[in-house]
DNA sequence: TCTGGGGTCCTAGGACCC
DNA sequence: TCTGGGGTCCTAGGACCC
């Protein structure tokens, strides 16, 4: 009946998952907090990350402090603190990498592995050796993870949901049916909102009911990414395990809302200058230039005013994009409209050339600039992020930023590094000491 | 969901060329 | 003014994910 399940060489792919993964870590390296309701993402104001006794109290993603700490005034609040996920995650790949090389980072707290293979160098089937990962994980980090093994990453990924947290989930291709008749297509990844209504409208429901329907007839109103999804249901590995270290950026952008809602042309300059400083500094740090800049405004009505640069010479440094922008601003601005927020997009990203040797003027001031915010680097590396920054972007610098940022994480970020700006000292169990 | 921030990929349609 | 077809590149915008 379901043949088509039956995929006679299935690759054998893990999602691994951190449960509640920013919490997670924070409990993990202090472990006074087991336990305890611990919340992430104060410095935003939001939650970002509950621990399962947070979650238990009704605490959700994007419920503000307020809200928090009312219906669970004994909650710890932690702000968010990259760095130490970043070490954590990290590590994480590298354990899953003592199985197959094979390992996709896919995000701060997810990976794939493409185990497909291996069971006679590990001496173990692929569900055994789906355990010893997860053992080893959070015997290592004193995390839990959620781990879903099957043919495809598709299948995999609902594995891993299955059960959260602490879960290891096998979906055979021969058990695939029954998994997929309990799965809603909207719960499927890659399956959002906008396809999940017109799938409904369809009388596909399940993603059982997706998984058995005629490719003709999908073809009809999907598109490519869904009928990838399609057969990768049916236990084709369309999508690949994507191997190797990630930190290539296509784009890079900053937005940031502010308050109060603002008509002051300069004021929301401001905000946008102080976005392209932030942005070229990440583009510094990773090497790489744009050409291509993408600028927008946000309105208090929430409707989008965007316009692109596009540059001579791909660039890293802000002074020239801040002048580029604030000859076209007044194309997106406008006096009568409040504003919430701007952003900037940083696309069609290049190595940054070291040298850019030329007679001509463009490239001589480039190439000035480049010496400048050398120097500005290693200035904000010693004294701190934004020691040095543009004119335009007084503004919003001295502004009274929104919802607590300078609350407990700022102060604690600040004894933690006294005198070591780049490096973080954090204990692993049973690993000892990492910098 | 009374709406934060950072990403990726795909598609339709126009411009332009032969 | 009507008549072809095909290819490429670019752009705007949508959808989705964490």
């Amino acid at each position: 009946m379901e043949s088509f399940f039956l995929n006679r060489y299935p690759k054998a792919i893990l999602h691994i998952d951190g449960d509640s993964f920013f919490a997670s870590c924070e409990i993990a390296q202090r472990p006074n907090l087991k336990g305890l309701p611990v919340v992430t993402g104060r410095e935003r104001g939001i939650a970002s990350s509950m621990s399962y006794e947070a979650k238990a109290l009704g605490v959700t993603r994007g419920m503000s402090v307020y809200e928090i700490k009312k219906i669970c005034p004994n909650v710890v609040i932690l702000p968010s603190d990259y760095e130490t996920y970043s070490l954590y995650s990290k590590r994480m790949y590298e354990i899953v990498r003592r199985y197959t090389p094979e390992v996709e980072e896919y995000s701060i707290d997810e990976c794939f592995a493409d185990i497909t293979g291996t069971r006679r160098i590990h001496h173990a089937s692929y569900q055994k050796i789906a355990e010893k990962i997860k053992n080893e994980l959070q015997n290592e980090l004193g995390i839990t993870f959620s781990v879903g093994l099957s043919a495809t990453k598709v299948l995999a990924k609902i594995g891993s949901k299955w059960q959260k947290p602490d879960g290891l989930v096998f979906i055979p291709l021969k058990d695939a049916p029954a998994f997929l008749r309990k799965t809603n297509v909207g719960k499927i990844w890659g399956i959002g909102p906008q396809t999940s209504a017109l799938l409904n409208k369809k009388k596909i429901y399940t993603a059982y009911d997706l998984a058995t329907a005629k490719e003709e007839y999908i073809k009809t109103f999907l598109s490519k990414p869904f009928t990838e999804i399609w057969r990768e249901l049916r236990g084709e590995a369309v999508y690949s395990v994507k191997a190797g270290e990630k930190n290539i950026y296509k784009s890079i952008s900053k937005t940031r809302t502010f308050t109060p809602e603002s008509n002051d042309r300069k004021r929301v300059f401001a905000e946008l200058s102080k976005n392209i400083e932030n942005a070229c500094i990440k583009a510094r740090r990773h090497h790489l230039s744009s050409d291509r800049v993408f600028l927008f405004l946000k309105s208090n009505a929430f409707k989008y005013c965007a316009l692109e640069i596009k540059l001579s010479i791909p660039t890293n440094t802000p002074s020239g994009i801040v002048v580029e922008a604030d000859k076209v601003f007044n194309k997106i601005f406008n006096e009568n409209t409040k504003y919430r927020a701007t952003g900037v997009v940083l696309s069609n990203l290049r190595e940054s050339k070291i040298h850019q040797a030329s007679l001509f003027g463009e490239s001589v001031q480039r190439e000035n600039d480049t010496k400048i915010y050398e120097v500005v680097d290693k200035i904000s590396a010693k004294y701190g992020k934004h020691s040095l920054f543009l004119g335009s972007s007084y503004e919003a610098m001295v502004a009274p930023s929104h919802r607590g940022r300078r609350g407990e994480g700022a102060k604690r970020k600040d004894i933690i590094f006294k005198g070591e700006t780049k490096r973080k000292r954090v204990n692993f169990p049973y690993l000892g000491e990492v910098v």
